[in-house]
DNA sequence: ATGGTAGAACATCTA
């Protein structure tokens, strides 16, 4: 095991499904984790809504791209944001979903993916494109900067050793053939599937559904994912799934990932 | 049984 050095660099993400409701999950889990970087997605408020005082007195840094019940992402961090970018470029979307900027020489990438709701959906359509350009701005990033990091609620479960019943999820949504073909084109930009370096196993997850116990019945899918650049991965150590916040009081549906770098 | 729960605009929408 790695001794913590002042080198080191922690990087989560978590969707929080309302930061309004998640503010106390999210300082608390702070406390015992402290994150040099922590990616939220669904923060569900208006940026003149955003706990800027609570995530200051917790000692970090934030930059926000929200609106009112829906989406919204933001990134706390121990140091400044640098060259923050709120829109996926060429892409008109008013749906806040996409936040990066530069955190010393590492470039961040917050995404949250639309869901899609099912393959028959215009909602599927709007997924699909918007993965297609955050591809095409990936690939500028990556050409751009040595050390990306693209973290995030994916909604995308990338092969079957990712969904807790393989066969009653086949082809429908969060789990289509097309879906996981456009989760790969992220990764050919060259990005590699952090927690997957560490880990082949199946039963692995980060998302369950509120109802029918899922939790509780271990019914869930790994769709919240941290992509590394070369640079990065030849220095990760370590990327685990934190499941103790989804089994706190009034969780959310989600649960943190967390990758170290040397 | 297309169910079930959660969060938000608190009537439906989204997930």
């Amino acid at each position: 095991m790695l001794e913590p050095n002042a080198a080191t660099t922690r990087i989560a993400t978590w969707n929080v499904n309302s930061l309004r409701v998640r503010l106390p999950h999210v300082l608390q889990w702070l406390e015992s984790n402290p994150v040099d970087i922590l990616a939220l997605q669904e923060t569900k408020l208006n940026d003149p809504d955003f706990p800027i005082d609570e995530i200051t007195s917790a000692g970090y840094k934030v930059v926000y791209s929200g609106q009112k019940t829906y989406n919204g992402v933001a990134i706390l961090s121990r140091q400044d944001a640098a060259d923050v970018l709120t829109e996926v470029p060429g892409l008109d979307d008013p749906q806040r979903r996409f936040l990066a900027a530069n955190f010393g020489d590492i470039h961040v990438v917050n995404l949250y993916v639309p869901n899609g709701e099912s393959p028959e959906s215009d909602k599927y359509t709007y997924k699909l494109n918007w993965l297609e350009h955050v591809r095409a701005y990936l690939e500028g990033a990556l050409a751009a900067h040595s050390r990306v990091v693209v973290v995030g609620d994916f909604n995308i479960a990338p092969d079957d050793r990712d969904v807790y019943d393989p066969e009653a999820w086949r082809e429908r949504i969060l789990c289509t053939t097309t879906e996981r073909n456009a989760f790969r084109g992220l990764l050919d930009t060259g990005l590699q599937d952090t927690f997957r370096r560490f880990n082949d196993a199946a039963g692995n997850f980060s998302w369950w559904d509120y109802r029918a116990a899922a939790f509780r019945r271990r019914m869930g899918l790994r769709i919240d994912h941290i992509l590394s650049s070369a640079a990065l991965i030849e220095r990760c150590s370590e990327c685990v799934i934190d499941t103790v916040p989804r089994g706190w009081e009034r969780p959310s549906d989600h649960t943190p990932v967390v990758a170290t770098y040397t």
